[in-house]
DNA sequence: ATGAAAGCGCTAACAG
DNA sequence: CTGTTAGCGCTTTCAT
């Protein structure tokens, strides 16, 4: 049990030669003898040594760990995101922390803490929607712990960021509308701080705009939590209006769901009277009743990409080269269901 | 940029002590003077002094990081885990690190290398259905790497264990089908691999016997990925027997999910033609139509316990004393909606 | 091709 | 109370 793990120490007194001359085998270096290496890797493999990682490490100053930062896990989209980087860090040879704001600002503090416990070489984070200041993540930075940020972005930070195209998305979602005859269009928006959930907003409008149709204050509603609970009681408020939309574009596909539940109990029929779009794509809007278009995101090549960005730059600050801090902005795409199209269209179970 | 992390060294050198004694304030030691302490703090504090974990871990030979390898993080019961376990981990002053094995084999060893080089302290792993050999896991016991199973356990490992109580839940959910009313009860199971199938399976078939009901070949249907699609393609299957049944245990949310769209399909009502209830109580289960009923494991739960029997697991390890692996059964409670109770009930939205 | 020596940053053991 | 010494396991000079 308590046996101690095997050393370089422990292989070169066997073999009766020095630790660096075991160290270069192991490592294939040039400057060994073919005869030692062999016997040096016969007798790894027979003690099963496993390289001491923590002497590694401290050497190196290197942890090979990314940290990730995300407001839930339980979200599909950060889910899939997690997937991407878990994915893209394996690839080149990166482990992964997970920690959750749940939405907190002192969580988020936290996790920083937490992570700079573990000497993370890298954190990628998706702000938590009531992080307003940065300074935990500069703080990073001025310890040469590259940040990058992912979806939920704050513009007083300089450094790598991964966004999607939330203002294109949104007008394309708003066009679909249109395209299939819907004058009345609402919008029901989250807090606009975030600034996805403003750029939705003006992508809407936007689309009005272009295509000649009036903007209806009445027809913009705002709520919160852009939850299922939410979506619901403002769609009834909206239906309560004297004019009612015959379409609505919800900011998250929870809200859209929720304003489904409103339509159907007011017996009107979706699409044919009011037509609902989400954003998001989460996994149940194929589920529900009908089947909810959406604005799909791509969720995973998102974090793949984040990847990519914090490996390059721990690379480059380990050289002590200069980084230059890229964004990447994303494509999002519709897909359509029942609930604009209606049952014309065959749509697939999954 | 480079300016070199500020080491105690550093601080020593800058006040005429020497490096010790800079550890000893510090670390709050009780043999360092008042004075002196006051002073390292200051100096510490302006030079934004932060301990160099690395070394730390090197010397202790420990990580503070507790190894986390789980099917699929999209699935909402291993997100609620995982919530569960980023959690109380962090209560306990452990990271989390993730890696999914995407139900591969080949995934979790390659997890399981990922993490020995980051030097876990601990694993908790979720057994993907394709593992059928646990050296990986016995190789990191036997490192003094502790083993936590979750859910998915094998019963050659002598582990921890935390399981969910299976065969209760399934006996209670077939108890309330049969305490409506239903006389007829089919069970689609999944694949009888993986233990906690097996378990839901023999509840099912215990519940009947007990209640005197005939246990019918014909009413116990297998599929594979118990998915969405084979749920439904399953259901269609039992449809077409010549005597139908009134009711179906479902050994996933997902299968339940697929087995409501067939039987709304044929045009048969739920519950008063066919009852539907599932197992798990996934996030989409109480969006369907007629929303499901299901047995809820206590997932966030089972991730917190499984922290706090690992980290046990970890000092008692270090501590050299002997460890007794203990297994932990939770059990499960049932959540009734519409697709057992119907309208009558009024079901909240949440 | 190999060995000797030094050092990564920190803490514990031992002196005084 | 404080300083000196040593060592965690490995790699990287610098000799030979």
């Amino acid at each position: 049990m308590s046996k101690h793990n095997i050393r370089l120490k422990d292989i070169a007194e066997e073999l009766g030669i020095s630790i660096p001359s075991v160290s270069r085998a192991l490592n294939n270096k040039a400057d060994i003898g073919e005869e030692t290496k062999r016997r040096v890797f016969e007798l790894a493999e027979k003690l099963h040594y496993q390289r001491n990682q923590f002497a590694i490490n401290f050497k190196n100053q290197q942890s090979f760990i990314i940290g990730v930062i995300i407001p839930q896990i339980v979200h599909h989209f950060f889910s899939n995101v997690i997937s991407g980087i878990i994915d893209e860090a394996e690839n080149l040879g990166y482990g992964v922390m997970l920690y959750q704001s749940n939405e907190s600002y002192e969580s988020e503090l936290k996790g920083v803490e937490t992570f700079q416990k573990s000497m993370i070489d890298g954190l990628i984070i998706s702000l938590s929607d009531n992080t307003f200041k940065v300074d935990h993540l500069k703080n990073l930075q001025e310890h040469n712990v590259p940040v990058v940020l992912v979806d939920k972005v704050n513009p007083d930070m300089d450094s790598a960021k991964i966004i999607c195209d939330d203002y294109k998305g949104a007008y394309y979602a708003t066009e679909h509308l249109i395209s299939i005859g819907k004058k009345k269009i609402a919008h029901i928006t989250g807090s606009l701080e975030p600034h996805t959930t403003r750029e939705r907003c003006k992508g809407f409008e936007s689309a009005l705009r272009h295509y000649n149709l009036p903007l209806v204050p009445n027809l913009i509603k705002k709520c919160n939590l852009v939850s299922r609970e939410e979506g619901y009681l403002t769609t009834l408020a909206l239906l309560a209006e004297p004019e009612i939309p015959d379409a609505i574009f919800c900011a998250t596909d929870p809200t859209a769901i929720g304003a489904i539940k409103a339509i159907k109990e007011k017996g009107l029929r979706i699409p044919d009277d009011i037509a609902v779009i989400g954003f998001s794509d989460w996994k149940m809007s194929s589920i529900v009743d009908p089947p909810l278009s959406s604005v799909s995101q791509p969720d995973f090549e998102m974090g793949r990409k984040a990847v990519e960005l914090v490996v390059k730059e721990i690379q480059l600050t380990r050289e002590n080269k200069p980084v230059k801090h890229e964004t990447h902005v994303m494509e999002t795409s519709l897909v359509l269901r029942e609930s604009t199209l209606g049952k014309s269209k065959k749509v697939p179970l999954n």
